[in-house]
DNA sequence: AATGAATGAGTGTTCATTCAT
DNA sequence: TATGAATGAACACTCATTCAT
């Protein structure tokens, strides 16, 4: 009947909709992180939240509802987050290392969440739980167009795309999933540098890798991210060769 | 008081113990991986493992003792399940490829349950999490040594082992959790392919190469698990080319 | 404090007063009727009616004031439905029967109400219940005072009056209550042609008898309802035997 | 999948399911009757029956199981109580009666219990209701078998015997449903004798009329039930003159 | 006068755990 | 040692009622 992607809600104000539930998913999203989805009670979520357990049920249908907007939330953070940091880019090296440390640093804001990802997909409902994995592999299409492009244009050697895309994702999700691990031995700048040294260097041609070195100074400044697109002056000078 | 890593039985005779248990963790890990660990009750346990309810309370102290037992279970495979690979085979190439090759298989052999480690290792109890977190470092060190060997004897340029070490056990957990994307393109052989093309050989020096390619038939192929250790003999003929 | 028949109201203008609660009430038969008291909800009888929530509330105390009202409705429909039948009918046996056929037919119109309140006259606060069976009861005696006509002058045996009467009432109401059973035999006339035969025919005398076959074309007759008294002219002619 | 009629245990035991749902039922019957369905809570019904809640569950699957076969106690009461008083007696007057005697008893036993059942078969699942239903028509059958052998028989004249029947049922439903109104005016044996009255004397022949006050003595006796059948010997001395 | 978002006490139901047999 | 009936605390969810606008 309704659409697996639909969250119900006996509110009509759109507006006061968009901030409640946001209101209630950033209090679950901190409760399913910390203790889990089923450990974690509606009750918690509203203290949390600072409403009541019946608002909770005016904005959403059910506890289901609940984690998959948590999740979502997530997917799609991922998947807007790389593209302003594309934005004015020319070169695909600098595209593709951009590409990841945008999906590096989200993963490092949403470390926790990111783990609940993993943790509590398979408690979705099945039907969402595709929906989910939709937007996973609509984030990994935005790294393999930055490979394929390196490939195309001779930034690198041919190889199978979509296999190291998988890897470059395991590797920014590696850094929630075994941050117990890392957390000794590097910080994100470190860790990214030394991904890009396994994951991405190996597979430059001559002509990527200098391509890659020209670029280092800017890739490796883990700053805030691009809200607005960068001004165009400003790139155009440091992209060139 | 007790140590974390014990588990209470009320059952005197060590042999009885061990069977019964090996029973039960057997079914639990059946259920859990299909459901979770929450959903999954002990009713179900006792039911899929042909025992009463009582008789789990008798071998286990609460339930998360066998979700411990069960991690323990998938974790303890992969370590005891790579040594029999290594037996007998001196290059130190073929032996960081017959290690994957034996991690990946395992994998295979516990895809769910390779799953269920991610999902429900948060649930347990912290002191038993650092258990599981230990097992998973001991097996990664069986791979460190490895690629350590590849370096020292010239076979592998210098990289961050570390790093490198976690690429690999990500590529191989992989095959399990983004399962759902990777059955559309690869069998396991494929896959295991294309992870050594793209985390193994890049880093091979020229006489690292050699020696792949002189054992990737060897390498390649997915039998049954080594039971006994190999023959001597046996290898060193192939090894001979 | 307040007497229980009152209802509050935080509405001062009596015209509006009645109105509104007249549509509450409308909406709120129809849902207690199809899916009961408990199990229909004021947010249901507030889109029902076409109306808010707290609107309900400035014209109704809680929901018992509602369903006060709404049986109130249905045993008051009862008492008042009767008398426009008799008007102009001086014969006690066709007065006795046109009381039948009106309470018959009034049961008829408010069949599912009728099954309402037996199903909830008990979930009313008790101070009520006792009113509502006092409709009842006053309904009744318009019955007792039919009958007892009939007796006193000749057209109808000596019989216990009360049980009687009962036995009327219990004959109206199950045309609601056994329509379950009822509609695969009978239609409204039929039944309440069988009624008359069991219920009545028994206990007339002779001139009882003679009094009820002159009428019975009338009585037979479920036309709408006389809305206005009907003409005493009219009848007259009609009660020529 | 399951039957409507089924009612799902997690007890294996048949002898003890028997028994605990008897405990749980009688106490249910009980609140059910005073407070109404909706207002019984499972708490209530586990103190009332000194079982605890997880108790109630492991033997119903539902509160409408619970509901259900409450319901099923009385209407199966009604249908199993007849026939025993009928056993050994040829005289379809006396069988007539004695039924009619039976039901009025045991809806006087189960006075509450009555008014539930009016309350409550549309709270219950519609695929339980029709089985209600059915164990009501049930009942009925057996009235209308005694109604067509004193018409048979000569005892009684031609009726419209579904009618009648029904009219039968609703004398001795009112007895519970109207007992506030009759307990002013009657005790059971008054009620009975006037309902003989009304009901039975109009439509008996001659013949049927002594039958009945050949009988009148052993009708009206309204002593404890007959467990096991009368001895013949001792029914037929009495039904002799 | 009218709205509808907000509240939270109360409900049916589950399930890990116990314990008499 | 093995059983499974019994327990009751805890949870998701509902809904009559309130009240700021």
């Amino acid at each position: 009947m309704t659409s697996p992607g639909h969250v119900d809600s006996l509110v009509t104000d759109a507006k006061l909709i968009e901030e409640r539930r946001a209101q209630v998913i950033r209090a679950a999203v901190k409760l399913f992180s910390e203790k889990g989805y089923y450990t974690t009670t509606i009750q918690q979520i509203a203290r949390e939240a600072g409403v009541s357990v019946g608002l909770i049920y005016q904005y959403f249908g059910d506890k289901d509802d609940i984690l998959y907007l948590s999740l979502k939330l997530v997917t799609e953070t991922y998947e807007r987050v790389i593209p302003p940091y594309l934005q004015g880019i020319p070169n695909p090296v600098e595209r593709l290392c951009m590409a990841l440390r945008a999906y590096c640093k989200a993963v490092d804001e949403l470390r926790e969440a990111t783990v609940l990802a993993y943790r509590s997909t398979k408690s979705l409902r099945v039907d969402r739980r595709v929906l989910i994995k939709a937007d996973e592999t609509r984030t990994n299409r935005l790294l393999e167009d930055c490979v394929r492009a390196c490939i195309v244009e001779g930034y690198m050697h041919e190889v199978d795309k979509y296999l190291l895309v998988y890897q470059y994702v395991m590797f920014c999700h590696s850094w929630a999933l075994k941050h117990w691990a890392f957390r000794r031995k590097f910080d994100l700048a470190g860790y990214f540098a030394g991904g890009l040294r396994i994951l991405v260097e190996p597979f430059l041609t001559p002509k990527g890798r200098r391509a890659l070195s020209a670029s280092l100074a800017r890739i490796a400044n883990f700053g805030p991210a691009p809200k607005a697109a960068r001004k165009p002056g400003a790139h155009r000078r440091n992209a060139k060769p």
